[in-house]
RNA sequence: GGCAGGUUGUCCGAGCGGCCAAUGGAAGCGGACUGUAAAUCCGUCGGCGUAUGCCUACGCAGGUUCGAAUCCUGCACCUGCCA
């Protein structure tokens, strides 16, 4: 992970890339790779303030940010002020529109996840921009013919997103997206030469718009690529379960259970995963997969991609936590054998909750619920009914189960699991 | 503006006066087999809880009826056709 040093841009950065698997599409690629060896390349990505934090597709994004940075190109981190007003079409249908207050607060929460990926010193320094800036005060008759006027109606008409959306309707505000996004790519061109814009492949129509509105705007040649869309081994994409996305924000999701997603991923995926997610060597990563497919139950792959990630985002220390943490619980010899102290970390780590408790301890189904794990009684009785109740790694059958005090571990603790791999502790008091 | 059709649980989608907390998929959750993997198989899938019970739910607000997701009226939104 060096640094390419000053002034100096690494002429392999595009052979990486494309090892890695992280281009998908791309205007002229010859082309391209010309620019990003004759010198420091300006580029911008953005992300669109649609959600309080951004999550895992955005990461990869961030992450070839800083390939790019590492090899001496300068970015522009773009943060949606604007767009995020607007909302890009998808798919699922028209989106609901944000308040303002909400919108600047997100950019704000976004910007924040942003930074610390990026290194804003040195001469490949990084710079965040909010497109707000060049479209609030932009007035509707400026902005139909300096920007619409480049945009045919029936090529607009012709892509993919806005096909499908027709029939079940589509606003003219989602319509019209695509001209603020490509308009940001103009701007920056404009204002800071940027040359370079990238993006998840669902915004391939956005960029390669914005290519074609500079050429036409200003009769420049600018590159555009996008990364792939990162699907499970079944073809699914990733977050639709584990409850949920899996977000950047450490309120959203325990870096425990960030942990957790990736030391859970297909073996299949894992070498692609750590391809794009990690900042490991070719030769690192090709070990790597060459050690899970001997021994596969080792889960080689996964554990490193699990570390690495994690501690990209969350950091070294926490990441040793969660390890330690995930040994603790996982490690399947008997809870009374460990330390207190490293007992009550590891819960702490994987999610925790006080209850007070009266002459007699609360029911399975109780602390079920209060744990977090189940989410109504209802659910926690089907659970315990159907097999997948624990308390301190032995199967309760029971609804009515009470633990008695001489079931607390260390005096005060309980570890309540839900089927193989969900546990949270409760500390009585 | 006129006419027609639509709005059901996380999603898709049946139901068209009582047998409807609502058929069937998918997702989710649990179990078995494994490796905290995949595939497969089985179970489960509104809440309170155990009461032939109550509460909430079939776009929103009213009405008809002993009884409505189902019928009527108004409103909102969506789609199609015609202007």
């Amino acid at each position: 992970m060096s640094t390419t040093p000053a002034g100096g841009t690494d002429p392999h950065l595009l052979d990486d890339l494309r090892w890695r698997g992280l281009i998908a599409h791309s205007t002229d690629l010859d082309a391209l790779g010309d620019a990003l060896r004759a010198g420091s390349v300006r580029f911008y990505v953005g992300f669109d303030p649609t959600a309080p934090s951004l999550h895992m597709g955005h990461l990869v994004q961030i992450l070839t940010a800083r390939r790019l940075q590492q090899a001496g190109h300068a970015p522009y981190a773009l943060v949606g002020g604007a767009t995020g007003m607007i909302g890009d079409p998808r798919d699922s249908g028209e989106r609901t529109l944000n308040s303002a207050e909400v919108v600047a607060q997100w950019v704000e929460r976004i910007r924040g996840q942003i930074e610390p990926f990026l290194d804003f010193d040195g001469p490949a320094a990084a710079t965040m921009v909010n497109n707000l800036d060049w479209t609030a005060g932009l007035s509707a008759i400026d902005f139909l013919r300096d920007i619409g006027k480049h945009f045919p109606v029936n090529r607009m008409l012709a892509r993919d997103v806005v096909k499908r959306r027709l029939e079940d309707g589509i606003s003219y505000t989602e319509f019209s997206y695509v001209l603020l996004q490509s308009m940001d790519f103009l701007e920056l061109h404009r204002r800071h030469g940027v040359s370079l814009q990238f993006g998840g492949s669902d915004q391939w129509g956005n960029l390669s718009a914005g290519v074609d509105l500079v050429r036409r705007a200003d009769g420049a040649h600018v590159h555009a690529f996008a990364t792939p869309l990162l699907t499970r081994a079944d073809g699914t994409k990733y977050g639709k379960s584990e409850g949920g996305a899996l977000w950047l924000d450490p309120e959203l999701l325990s870096p425990y259970a960030f942990f957790q997603f990736w030391l859970n991923v297909e073996d299949e995926k894992v070498g692609e995963l750590l391809r794009v997610f990690t900042f490991l060597s070719r030769e690192e990563i090709e070990d790597l997969e060459q050690r899970s497919a001997a021994e596969p139950h080792r889960r080689h792959g996964q554990r490193a991609l699990a570390r690495e990630v994690t501690t990209l985002v969350h950091g070294a220390e926490e990441t040793a936590r969660i390890e330690a943490a995930s040994a603790a619980l996982f490690g399947g010899g008997d809870l009374v054998e460990l330390a207190v102290p490293t007992l009550a970390a590891a819960l702490r780590e994987a999610g925790a909750v006080e209850v007070a408790a009266g002459p007699e301890l609360p029911t399975i189904v109780d602390l079920l619920v209060a744990s977090g794990l189940a989410a109504s009684k209802g659910e926690a009785r089907r659970t315990v009914g159907e097999g997948g109740a624990y308390l301190n790694n032995t199967r309760v059958t029971d609804p009515d189960h009470r633990p008695a005090r001489t079931d607390l571990l260390g005096g005060t603790w309980l570890v309540v699991r839900r089927g193989k791999k969900r546990f949270a502790g409760v500390e009585v008091r």
